[in-house]
DNA sequence: ACATTAAGTGATT
DNA sequence: AATCACTTAATGT
């Protein structure tokens, strides 16, 4: 539509040792280059699912929503992903089930439907590429699972603050108490406690609306 | 200066 | 580990 130069080289730089050539003409022909800012919500509740992102900047948080206010933060994705759950979405028709939000700038692809499946078909590495991204949603979900039935709250905060430091390559988060207790579906007084009692371990650093993480990976 | 939002805390279940 | 009820601190207008 504009000027999306950049936006494709980057994102031949990322996917060219994943796809074989035709596939990725294919995409730089079809695909819709985007740019969405940190915050957005990229899909809700019920949307229609029409076209699958493949990510080479940004993260998107992937969030399962109970009926009544509860809410969890599932699994994440990075550059190179794709959400291959949307994919059955897409071909089923339905609506989505989860809820995307974008935690940092995304910059991707998005891909129609009707493309997705006949690329199956044709491109082995396109193939690879969906069951590798089944794969590895049904492992992060997996663990989300073992984290939640297994750990305390005290180990799934450490492992999340690390976690997120370790998507944004910084050592400093900006988050909220509050929105860390969204995230781990328990409240924020649980958050501010266990956040105190990592402080005074040395573990962070935390002030309002930053958390600095020091010695946890 | 005042209002709003984030974080800290004791007591109770 | 959750909830309540309140306090204190930081920030925006």
């Amino acid at each position: 539509m504009r000027n999306d130069k950049i936006l494709r080289e980057k994102f031949i730089k990322y996917y060219s040792p994943i796809f074989e050539e035709e596939l990725i003409k294919q995409i730089l022909e079809i695909g819709n280059f985007d740019k969405i800012k940190a915050g957005e919500l990229l899909v809700d509740i019920g949307d229609d699912l029409t076209h699958i992102p493949l990510i080479f900047e940004g993260a998107v948080k992937v969030i399962r929503q109970a009926k009544e206010g509860g809410e969890l933060a599932l699994y994440y994705l990075k550059p190179g992903d794709t959400c291959a759950i949307s994919f059955i979405n897409c071909i089923e028709t339905k609506k989505s089930v989860f809820e995307a939000l974008i935690e940092s700038d995304l910059e991707a692809v998005f891909v129609p439907v009707d493309k997705i499946d006949e690329w199956l078909v044709k491109y082995k590495s396109w193939r690879r590429y969906i069951i590798d991204s089944y794969h590895f949603r049904l492992m992060g979900m997996l663990e989300s699972i073992d984290d939640l039935a297994f750990k305390g709250l005290h180990e799934r905060l450490i492992k999340y603050l690390v976690e997120k430091a370790n998507r944004s390559n910084k050592k400093t988060i900006q988050i909220t108490h509050q929105e860390i207790a969204n995230d781990l579906n328990t409240s924020r007084v649980v958050i501010t406690r266990i956040m105190k009692q990592l402080q005074d371990e040395g573990k962070i650093i935390s002030t309002r609306n930053k958390i600095k993480v020091l010695r946890l990976d």
